[in-house]
DNA sequence: GCTGAAACGGCTCTGTT
DNA sequence: AACAGAGCCGTTTCAGC
């Protein structure tokens, strides 16, 4: 949990990492060299996990997006699910749910083809027994980097 | 579409988007100047739309997450669910899909109750039929920030 | 076109109060 | 938490490939 001015450093880095510490404290009512060791602690304590770039992903040529709801085998467990997915560089986010399937993987691929070939190859893990897949029609919302709003 | 040396820098500031231009250049064997023009380029044309920062949900207080399918009535736009979703802060993510549902929202929650509490609104949504809503158990993987890999 | 080198201004960062 | 210093980085300008 963070106090009032930790939440507004970390909405001024979610709006842009790159922004200076003085613009930061100019934002918040405090001196740079405050607002870096407030980043510095939010780091420490793993509130904030990193920097990352937001990038278009049609811009670089990954058009095509999907979900893929993952069925397991019996006694598969989340450690082998990640081991097998972390391999994917298509695979840009996946966790365990509750429900019929066993995991959900963000997907994307340069276009159709390039989506189906990622399909068969996750489908034929050892883990896999099989995948239901949903594909994006058009993006609506995107906040932040590892999706907690603030 | 990025040619080789682009890919590399956009990787670079998807591990670390505060990284200097120099450590970059000395990645990619590029002088800083050299670096900073093409970062420049690619925020000009679009493929970098910004930068991030990447916060653990759970350190923030967000420990619930989900995915909500939203079956809307008919002839509803997505612009239309579009403007009703982003309204909610808990909504960080939302598309519309191919298959039973109209669109998926990714749902952060303080807890289950406010999860539930969420939920309850976006079912009452005017342009909402009905909602069907899976629970994350752990995530597994997550990499970027609009989700391309590169 | 692209690059690398140099120089200036601003920022990061540490230590101190 | 603010202040002050040294050092580093972002940024521009310039010339060369």
């Amino acid at each position: 949990m963070l106090n009032d001015l930790d939440e507004r450093i970390v909405h001024a880095l979610a709006e842009d990492a790159r922004r200076s510490y003085a613009d930061i404290g100019q934002l918040v009512g405090l001196s740079a060299p405050a607002v870096k060791r407030r980043v510095d602690r939010l780091r420490a304590t793993g509130a904030i996990t990193g920097f990352t770039v937001r990038v278009d992903p049609a811009a670089l040529g990954w058009e095509t997006e999907g979900f893929v709801e993952i069925y397991c085998r019996s006694n598969t467990s989340p450690e082998t699910i990640q081991r097998g997915l972390e391999r994917y560089q298509e695979v840009v986010a996946a966790s365990t749910v509750t429900g019929d399937a066993d995991a959900v993987a963000q997907v994307f691929a340069s276009d159709m083809r390039h989506f189906e070939r990622v399909l068969e190859r996750i489908a034929g893990e050892p883990f896999v027994e099989r995948t239901k897949s949903v594909l994006v029609l058009s993006p609506l919302l995107r906040r932040f980097s590892s999706g907690s709003p603030a």
